[in-house]
RNA sequence: GGCGAGUUGGCGGAGUGGUUACGCAGCGGAUUGCAAAUCCGUGUACACCGGUUCGAUUCCGGUACUCGCCUCCA
């Protein structure tokens, strides 16, 4: 078998995947807050990591891996949403939370073995904090819970920082209570209307990151193989991570491989509200993107590079994608996906090079593989997807249509007269269908902006 | 200011110390009532300046530019 290869942010460097138990391979991956629908940008670790869990399937089998993605449900962010909306806040955290899952299935993202939310895991955080507090990790101050960021040799290791880069970095106002600007808080006191648990510091709430530190332990243990998240986590997120549990598990490696995709772009800028750029996976998925268009434009970048989400490439996408189907519905089944793509993903995750192949595969009409590896890409699900060339709805009446647009058509041959057949091709053009004429006869393509009303006019018309 | 990523032909995007990625678009041709689709053919690009080398887009150093993080925005 090829050996997986990953680059690992602790050595910047490409790495040999090996797992400390191929029997049981486990990942965690840092999931969504929330508190409202997930954005073009949450999707992108989503495809990443779900691409890797697909190839580490492969590779160690279905039932030797394990993949953790939590659910943040418990946020500053979140209290905020309830306050202003006057919603209780289980509402707004168990709707975000299905969305979330709807739309990331629609982009064919499986789902992790286990997606833990925060609130169940508080106890386990306040025993991690105790034992932070019993190692001189940690400190209570002014009712929260500080970790003490100087009793932590490692402390800045995985994004490169030193200490001083950070103090010199440091733009918030630092908390009076604090024994030094650098320490992060555990544990903060909550108000009566805040959500709150009962802790040995008071009623209060978890700060963000032990989260976790408590799930990762609790699910896969103090040790495991991959610990993944955008890079922008990369540093306080992940740094607050390593620091927390490897206090709390002296003498474990927490995650032996860290994965960080890059940033997302829009038309070559930053997403943001304030730049009129922001859109959800939803919208998108409304605007008539469909989800396996938009997973393709994310695999078609490497996910260590800073990706750029324009129209142009959606469009190409979607054309790549009908060109493929088509081709692949001509073969059938499951099966296992053609070695280069493996190969190419074996290579860090190289799915650009493994759309490559794919178009090797459709040049070559090597209809079977090129199905199994858009199925083993999650680029294909059951069968071929309804908006490729059919829209459910107009599917039968264009049917009959060919049928009458090609006797009308071989008469036209005849008689040399063809103002009707064209008259009529150019409404069916205008009704945003795709008209094809050789000798086999004639063919109606519904596109993307076919308008049923326009259509039924040719109907009338044809009659 | 600190840390990091990146810069390949019109666009997207692989890869390599000396030979062709590939896709889209374009161009030429075949085909076609027209058009579309399809098929065939076609593109010597690798930010800039130095260095190493017989030879660098590929290695090393520097410059410019872009982007991200440093703020519980992924």
């Amino acid at each position: 078998m090829n050996t997986l290869r990953l680059h690992n942010t602790r050595t910047r460097k490409k790495e040999v995947f090996i797992p400390i138990d191929p029997k049981n391979v486990r990942m965690y991956v840092c999931g969504p807050t929330v508190y409202d629908r997930a954005h073009l940008g949450n999707a992108r670790p989503v495809v990443v990591f779900d691409l890797l869990f697909r190839l580490l399937r492969h590779a160690y089998g279905e039932e030797h891996v394990k993949y953790v993605r939590n659910f943040t449900d418990v946020d500053d962010k979140i209290n905020a949403k309830a306050a202003e909306s006057g919603r209780e806040i289980s509402d707004i955290t168990g709707e975000t939370t299905q969305w979330f899952l709807e739309d990331m299935a629609e982009l064919g993202a499986l789902d992790p073995n286990a997606m833990p939310k925060a609130t169940e895991y508080v106890d386990e955080m306040i025993l991690i904090i105790e034992d932070l507090i019993a190692g001189g990790h940690a400190y209570e101050a002014s009712d929260h819970v500080l970790f003490r960021v100087r009793s932590f040799d490692g402390y800045g290791r995985l994004s490169g920082r030193s200490l001083n880069d950070m103090i010199a970095g440091a733009r918030v106002e630092v908390a009076p209570f604090k024994e030094d600007p650098l320490d992060f808080v555990l544990w903060k006191p909550s108000s009566a209307d805040l959500p709150g648990w009962d802790s040995p510091w008071g009623r209060g709430r978890p700060g963000w990151h032990i989260e976790c530190s408590a799930m990762s332990r609790e699910l896969l243990g103090e040790t495991f193989d991959i610990h993944g998240g955008g890079n922008d986590l990369m540093f306080p997120h992940h740094e607050n991570e390593i620091a927390q549990s490897m206090c709390a598990h002296p003498g474990s490696g927490f995650a032996n491989y860290w994965v960080h995709n890059e940033m997302l772009q829009v038309e070559g800028k930053k997403m943001a509200k304030s730049a009129g750029n922001f859109f959800t996976v939803r919208d998108l998925l409304d605007k008539g993107h469909p989800g396996e268009v938009i997973r393709y434009v994310f695999l078609a970048t490497h996910y260590r590079k800073p990706m750029d989400w324009t129209a142009l490439k959606a469009e190409q996408a979607r054309r790549t994608l009908e060109k493929w189907y088509e081709q692949a519905s001509r073969a059938n089944g499951r099966g296992v996906p053609c070695n280069a793509v493996v190969e190419a993903l074996f290579d860090d995750l190289n799915s650009s090079r493994a759309i490559g192949e794919l178009h090797r595969l459709s040049r070559q009409d090597d209809i079977f593989r090129l199905r199994h590896s858009l199925q083993f890409l999650g680029l294909m699900r059951d069968g071929v997807p309804s908006w490729v060339h059919s829209v459910d709805a107009e599917a039968n009446s264009l049917l009959a249509m060919q049928e009458k647009m090609a006797n009308l058509r071989s008469m036209a041959l005849k008689s040399k007269d063809y103002s009707k057949i064209d008259r009529l091709k150019s409404l069916l053009v205008s009704a945003g269908v795709e008209v094809r004429m050789d000798k086999s006869g004639v063919k109606l393509l519904p596109g993307p902006g076919c308008d049923s009303a326009k259509l039924r006019e040719v109907e009338r018309e044809l009659h």
